[in-house]
DNA sequence: CTGAAAGCGCTTACAG
DNA sequence: CTGAAAGCGCTTACAG
C-alpha cells in the first residue's frame, strides 16, 4: 500500500511494541484516512481461533427470555460477566421446527462457548450444542456427566415453601406448576404426570415437597397439582381460578414462579377471596415485582443474577473447573401466607 | 479425505442439489462419524461476507440493559425481529473508559448491523459505529440525518402527561428527570442545564411540556425539575423524598419512567403522603409493573416492543427503507392522578 | 524493527 | 454430478 507489509498493519493494531511509535503513526493515520477501521474481526477470529464472544441458546422463544423476569435476571447475570472479561454475548435464536431447523443455529454459532438455560434433559439440543465441543455449561438442567452445571438447589426450595405453608396449618395445598414436560398442557397433573417430569428442577421440587411431607408425616395426597398453560401472570390467573372454584378449593398455592403467584393474587382478587386471610400464596424466584404486588408475596429467593453470573464465569473460563454449582435459596416471609382459616364453609 | 473434495462436502451441506443424494449421505455419514459438526461458522462468514448476527451496543453497563424494564422491553421487540429473521443477536459490551477500549469492542464485533440504544448524541460511539459502514439504526437518539431512526413520540409524551395534570388542577408540578446529559447528578436542575440536555428524547419532551403550559397559558416556572441519580426505584425515591419535604412542595410528580414513578411512590407512603389525595404521580412508558403497584400508575404508554422491533426490522433489511419512524403514546389514566386538593397547609 | 510465507476453514464460480 | 483454483482478511512464528 505504502510501504509496509500487511504484517506491520497487523502490529500497528495489534501490538504496539513490535514497531517503532513513529510508523505506528503513520499507519494509524493512512489507516484512518483510508477509512480502514481496523482488522476485520471474521477474519482476525478464524485466524486467531477464537471469537471473543460467548453464547447463550434457549429453547424458549429468544423474545420469551425477556419477557420472563426471571430468566431475565438470569441473563443481567450472564451479562455482568461477559463485561468482566470484555466478552460479547450471542443469543442464539433456537427455533423449534421439527426438521432440524433448530440444531442449525447452534452449528451456526460463531462462539467459543455455550450457555443453554431453559432446555429439556432430553432436548436434541443438548447433543447438539455438546457436539461443537467447546466449553458448554448447562444452567438447571440438564445435569449431565462431566458438563459443568449451575442450578438452585431447588429440592430445598420445594421443601422450605410447602414446610411454611404446613407450619401454619394448611392441609388443603395446591401446587401450581408450569410445563412438567416439554409438552405444554393445563389443568390437573395426575400422578404419572409428575414422574414423567422432564425437567431436572421438577423432579427435585417434587422430592422437596415430599420431604416437607415427611418432615410433617403427612401423605402425599395432600397435594393437588395442576399445570398451567404458560409461566407468567396470565396462565397463573386462569389456573388459580380453575383450582379456586368448587368445593375442595385449597386454602393454599404453591407456585413455580412469582409470575404465577402475581396471577393467582390477581384472580383471588377477582373472585373476592382475600389473600392472605382466605387464601395463602407462596411464589418461587423473588423477582422484584414480588415486592411491589400487594400483598408482598411470600416467595423462596433463588439468586437468578448470582446464578447467571457463575454460569458466564464458567463460560470464560475465569472460575476454577467446578463442576457444579449449586446455589441456596432462602425463604422470604412477606404478606402473602398467614394460618390457615379454622374453618371453611361454602364459597 | 474419502474420495470427494472439499468443495462436494461443502455442497453436502450448503446445496443438497449440487450433488446426487446418495453421495450426500454418504458425506453427512463420514461427517457424523468423524466428529465432523459441520462448516465453520467464523470461516463461512468469511468466505461469504455475512455474518447471520447483528449486534446491539449500548452505553450503559450490558446488565443495566437488563435491570431497566423499559429497555427489557426494547430488546424482546429486537430479539423477536431476530427471531423472525433467524439471526443471532449480539450484545456488545461498551466498557466506558476513557481511552477509547470502548470503541475497540465496536471494531471488534462481528456483526452485519448495528442497533445503538440509549447512546448519548455526542457520544464518540456513535461516529466509530458509523464509521464501520454497515447498516446502522438509532434507537431514540441520536437523529442524524441519512441514518435510520426509530423513536417515540417523547414531545407529546410529555405534553399528554404534563396537560393531564394542568386539566387536574395542579399548578406545582414537579418534573423527576433522569440523565438530563451523560454527566449523572442529581438534585434540581438550573435552567441552563435543561438546555444543555444531552439527549435528543430529552429535549423533545421539554418541547412537551411547553406545548402544554402554553395550551393553558401557564409559565415556565410551574415547573421544578430535578434530577434523579439514577433510573430506578432506590434514586426515584430519594429524589421524591428530597422533593416532598418543605413548604412549596409539590401536588404532583411527573417522572421520566415508571421506574421512577414507583420509586415516589414508596416515597410518598414512607412519608404518609396518599396517592393520589394528597399527590399525584404520572409515569412514563407503562411497563408491567405500573398496572401491579397499588395504586395503579397513570402512564404515558409508549410502545417499546414495536420499537425494538420495528428497529430490528429495519437491521435485517425486512423494513422498506425508511428512515425514520416515530412511534405513537398513549395517555394511560390509572389510579395515581386526581385533582389538585383545594388548598394546602403545611406537611 | 520489518517483511515473506504459511495457514486459519470455508465458498463460489467455473471447467470438465 | 464433481473437483481444481482462487479468494475471503487476517495473524503468527520466523528470518533478516
Amino acid at each position: 500500500m505504502l510501504g509496509v507489509s500487511r504484517a506491520t498493519v497487523s502490529n500497528a493494531f495489534n501490538r504496539p511494541d513490535q514497531l517503532s511509535s513513529e510508523l505506528r503513526q503513520r499507519i494509524l493515520e493512512a489507516a484512518r484516512v483510508a477509512g480502514y477501521v481496523g482488522p476485520d474481526p471474521t477474519a482476525r477470529a478464524l485466524s486467531r481461533g477464537t471469537q471473543g464472544t460467548v453464547g447463550l441458546v434457549l429453547t424458549e422463544q429468544l423474545s420469551y427470555a425477556f419477557s420472563d423476569p426471571a430468566a431475565v435476571l438470569v441473563l443481567e447475570g450472564i451479562a455482568r460477566a461477559c463485561e468482566e472479561g470484555e466478552t460479547g454475548l450471542l443469543l442464539v435464536p433456537v427455533t423449534t421446527t421439527k426438521d432440524g431447523s433448530q440444531t442449525r443455529a447452534i452449528n451456526a454459532a460463531a462462539v467459543d462457548a455455550f450457555a443453554l438455560y431453559s432446555v429439556s434433559d432430553d432436548d436434541p439440543i443438548v447433543e447438539t450444542a455438546l457436539a461443537r465441543s467447546i466449553p458448554t455449561v448447562m444452567i438447571d438442567q440438564p445435569m449431565l456427566e462431566g458438563v459443568p452445571y449451575v442450578g438452585h438447589d431447588h429440592r430445598s426450595a420445594a421443601r422450605l415453601a410447602l414446610e411454611h405453608l404446613l407450619a401454619l396449618g394448611h392441609r388443603r395445598v395446591a401446587v401450581l406448576a408450569y410445563r412438567l414436560t416439554p409438552e405444554r398442557h393445563s389443568g390437573e397433573v395426575t400422578r404419572q404426570q409428575q414422574l414423567d417430569a422432564g425437567y431436572h428442577h421438577t423432579r427435585a421440587r417434587l422430592q422437596g415437597y415430599r420431604d416437607a411431607l415427611r418432615a410433617h408425616g403427612l401423605d402425599w395426597d395432600l397435594l393437588t397439582f395442576f399445570e398451567s398453560p404458560s409461566n407468567d401472570p396470565a396462565g397463573g390467573a386462569a389456573s388459580a381460578a380453575a383450582l379456586l372454584q368448587g368445593q375442595g378449593a385449597p386454602t393454599a398455592i404453591l407456585t413455580d414462579s412469582d409470575q404465577l403467584a402475581i396471577g393467582a393474587l390477581q384472580a383471588a382478587a377477582d373472585a373476592g377471596i382475600s389473600v392472605p386471610d382466605d387464601l395463602s400464596l407462596v411464589g418461587m424466584d423473588d423477582i422484584p415485582a414480588a415486592r411491589m404486588v400487594t400483598p408482598a408475596l411470600t416467595t423462596v429467593r433463588q439468586p437468578m443474577i448470582e446464578k447467571g453470573h457463575a454460569a458466564g464465569r464458567i463460560l470464560l473460563g475465569k472460575s476454577p473447573r467446578k463442576k457444579r454449582v449449586v446455589l441456596p435459596v432462602e425463604l422470604i416471609v412477606r404478606e402473602s401466607t398467614a394460618p390457615a382459616p379454622a374453618e371453611r364453609r361454602t364459597r
